[in-house]
DNA sequence: ACCCTATCCTAGAGCCTCTAGGCAATGGGT
DNA sequence: ACCCATTGCCTAGAGGCTCTAGGATAGGGT
């Protein structure tokens, strides 16, 4: 009974009950021991879920990094960006966990999403200057998509695949005619 | 004591205290009465939660709509994703609010905000068949930046404002020259 | 006067968080 | 072999949040 494997069971009961039903009693439930057992590992609720944060965002970046694997231009984007929605709509408890508050516990994890990005921007050719401003860009409209697309924002008007892609295709044009400031 | 005003005072809560902090007992609390009282008002926390929701997505909308008077183009843009913005930045509780699982009393407001955003496009010269996925495109752009930025997710790495304006720039221009399918 | 409804109350059950303190097994050092 | 510290779990219990059931009260309409 490690720190590892709770936060890992953890983990899959986030995406099995949703990250908000994620507590330590039905935790406790799952291993068939008391609630107050489990404050020996785990510090308090708090931490727990952190720690599902942590776990999350380091596995996306994971997964990312496989994608950015040998490819580039406008074949990374796409591969990123479709690691990205495939992580949150196949894990949608760990997803929704890595949008918590940035924590100094899982500031290197942010951190390294940041690089992956930015190592999207090497098949094109932007100014340095420019970089934070793309990775942002990409950022927000990766995880405002996903976000928006698993709480039902898009719901009522036509076929969320197909904008996607095209989402991809319109990002992959601005960059590739990125205008000057 | 109607449900109005207790919506309202749940709201101003939620920008106080963290929407996942309005509770029933905290409004309770404000209002001096027990917990119990409450529940002739309001059928449940749940239903609490997703009026202050709906109140969020509305007022949202409202101001939108009013950034959008009497613009355009590049003016219509900045002036409603700057409506957008400032709104997640005055009221953080309500924003977050705003992010519930669209429920059938909030799909009304949400399908509001589909609207405002193509409003935008007559500004520019898109096909019809585009309009769906540029929405969506400025939809997860602007809703992905704000929460990426309330999060935290934008700290370490230089001006949060600065980056918000090129991502306007940029979104402009995208706009102004959307490619082919 | 009488009733009715709105508003609030107490009591209490169930679940979640977390602290304090205890007990038993395990395994390493002597 | 023996001791003892650590580990992992336990019970007990306090306190907060949610919600139901049922009761008091007071003002307004008939």
């Amino acid at each position: 009974m490690t720190a590892e494997r709770l936060v890992l069971a953890a983990a899959e009961l986030a995406d099995e009950v949703g990250f908000e039903n994620v507590t330590v009693s039905a935790l406790a439930r799952r291993f068939g021991i008391r609630d107050a057992s489990f404050y020996s590992h785990i510090r308090n609720a708090q931490e727990l879920r952190e720690q599902v944060s942590r776990l999350a965002l380091t596995e996306l970046a994971d997964q990312a990094a496989n994608a950015l694997a040998g490819r580039s231009g406008r074949d990374a984007l796409v591969a990123f960006a479709n690691a990205y929605r495939d992580y949150a709509r196949r894990h949608p408890g760990r997803y929704a966990a890595g949008q918590l508050p940035v924590s100094p516990a899982t500031a290197d994890a942010a951190r390294r999403h940041s690089e992956l990005t930015r190592a999207i921007l090497r098949g094109y050719e932007l100014p340095e200057a420019e970089h934070v401003h793309a990775v942002r860009l990409l950022h927000s409209t990766f995880h405002g998509y996903v976000s928006l697309e698993r709480a039902g924002g898009f719901d009522h008007s036509g076929d969320v695949a197909a904008s996607w892609r095209r989402v991809l295709d319109v990002l992959d044009a601005t960059l590739a005619h990125w205008p000057a400031p």
